[in-house]
DNA sequence: AAACGTTGCAACCGCCATGGC
DNA sequence: TGCCATGGCGGTTGCAACGTT
């Protein structure tokens, strides 16, 4: 026996609000507060539940509420903080005032969703989608057996789904002609060297693989902060030991706070792993289904080191993660961040790094482009000084 | 013009956490 | 300690408006 609503209860008024149930509901609410929520029925006269009358005001009745069409920037504010929250919608709301956790989730089921999918993104898991024998799975799948997917950022033209290269093909440099992939991570995060921050970095913009570069750092926490953002136990014993030099954004631990749920705070001097590295030496640290990727080439570790950020002069152009969405940013900072990572001294710093995925270069948008050749050749030349570092 | 499909949004449903008794 | 009422939340549904055939 399912439980019974509270309209059950008694014969309560459903569906659609009236003017009138308005215009009482708000007088009540104006005149009075709300107060306890299972009363204001009775006293503002309507034949409805407190829920409902809750419901009402404050996903249409509250005055503060922003009405109108969602701009740009709060569109992609939403897709940063589901990145990190998941379907945290109240928490989402939070951030955007005026907007309601109902609206934002109708936007979300409704629109950013399907512009997700156009771009080859899952939207549940903010990953790349990849390859499915059934052209409709295409649409949501992701790889249940490793993290790799493809990228179309241009999502227009070019299928969504390409065929994921083995590891070997992808990160042999000498592989044939357009095997060329970039790495795009989920997501890490590290201690910096100060003690009231944390530092991010955003792998999935940061590797170029096969016989190229890095991808450009992107300092927006956000990104760096999804769905699996993780902080690894420390293993100072740790097998895996290959890195990589990238610089790293921080964000203050109270903001980080107050949009993940870090259980428990990280050593800021030590190094740390990835926790199946720990478990078995020859478990891959990037990809859980390669385990020939742990600890040969910079791709291959599970830890990684990269310079502080307060030693960069220069911080790279703010590549915002809706620019990438969208496919505005320009391949300019992606040289020019990789040539940070390779001008910059390595700290101390370790992190461990779970998922990777890939997008074909070809694949990005028209106009960024540069011959394939030129682009190889230039950003294998950039990523040498990293291969040393590690 | 009608039938059908799609979209966007408001509202409901059911579960869970919390606090009071 | 257990029960119950309540509030809050995320998932889902229903439906009107709109678009397409």
């Amino acid at each position: 026996m399912g439980r019974h609503s509270c309209c059950h209860k008694q014969k309560l008024r459903k569906g659609l609000w009236s003017p009138e149930e308005d215009e009482k509901l708000l007088k009540h609410i104006t005149k009075h507060g709300h107060g306890c929520w299972s009363s204001v029925p009775k006293l503002a006269g309507l034949q409805r539940c407190g829920k409902s009358c809750r419901l009402r005001w404050i996903n249409y009745l509250r005055p503060d509420l922003k009405r109108g069409t969602f701009s740009q920037q709060e569109e992609n504010l939403i897709i940063e903080l589901h990145s990190v929250l998941g379907n945290r919608w109240s928490q989402i709301a939070t951030q955007l005032p005026g907007r309601t956790d109902n609206e934002i989730k109708n936007l979300w089921n409704s629109c950013i969703k399907k512009k997700l999918r156009q771009r080859g993104i899952d939207p549940s898991t903010h990953r790349l989608l990849v390859e499915s024998e059934n052209p409709e799975d295409n649409k949501v799948s992701t790889s249940s057996e490793n993290h790799f997917g493809l990228y179309t950022v241009d999502g227009l033209k070019q299928p969504l789904i390409q065929p994921v290269p083995s590891p070997a093909q992808s990160f042999d440099k000498n592989s044939a002609e357009g095997e060329e992939f970039i790495i795009y991570n989920s997501t890490a995060f590290l201690p910096s060297s100060s003690s009231n921050s944390i530092s991010f970095f955003p792998l999935p913009q940061t590797i170029f693989g096969g016989a190229t570069a890095s991808l450009p750092l992107n300092p927006n926490p956000f990104l760096f902060l999804n769905q699996n953002c993780r902080v690894f136990d420390m293993n100072p014993e740790l097998s895996c030991s290959s890195s990589i030099s990238a610089p790293a954004a921080s964000i203050s631990s109270s903001v980080l706070s107050n949009l993940v749920d870090v259980k428990s705070p990280v050593d800021l001097s030590s190094s740390f792993t990835h926790p199946a590295c720990a478990e078995s030496p020859t478990f891959p640290c990037f990809d859980a289904g390669n385990p020939r990727r742990c600890g040969g080439s910079f791709i291959d570790g599970g830890l990684l080191t990269w310079p502080d950020m307060s030693t960069l002069q220069d911080e790279p152009e703010d590549l915002k993660w809706s620019e990438y969405l969208q496919g505005n940013f320009p391949v300019s900072s992606i040289l020019q961040n990789q040539q940070l990572y390779a001008n910059n001294s390595i700290s101390e710093s370790h992190i461990g790094i779970e998922g990777l995925a890939l997008w074909h270069p070809n694949q990005l948008p028209q106009q960024q482009q540069q011959p394939n050749s030129e682009l190889k050749g230039k950003d294998f030349q950039r990523i040498s000084p990293l291969s040393g570092q590690i």
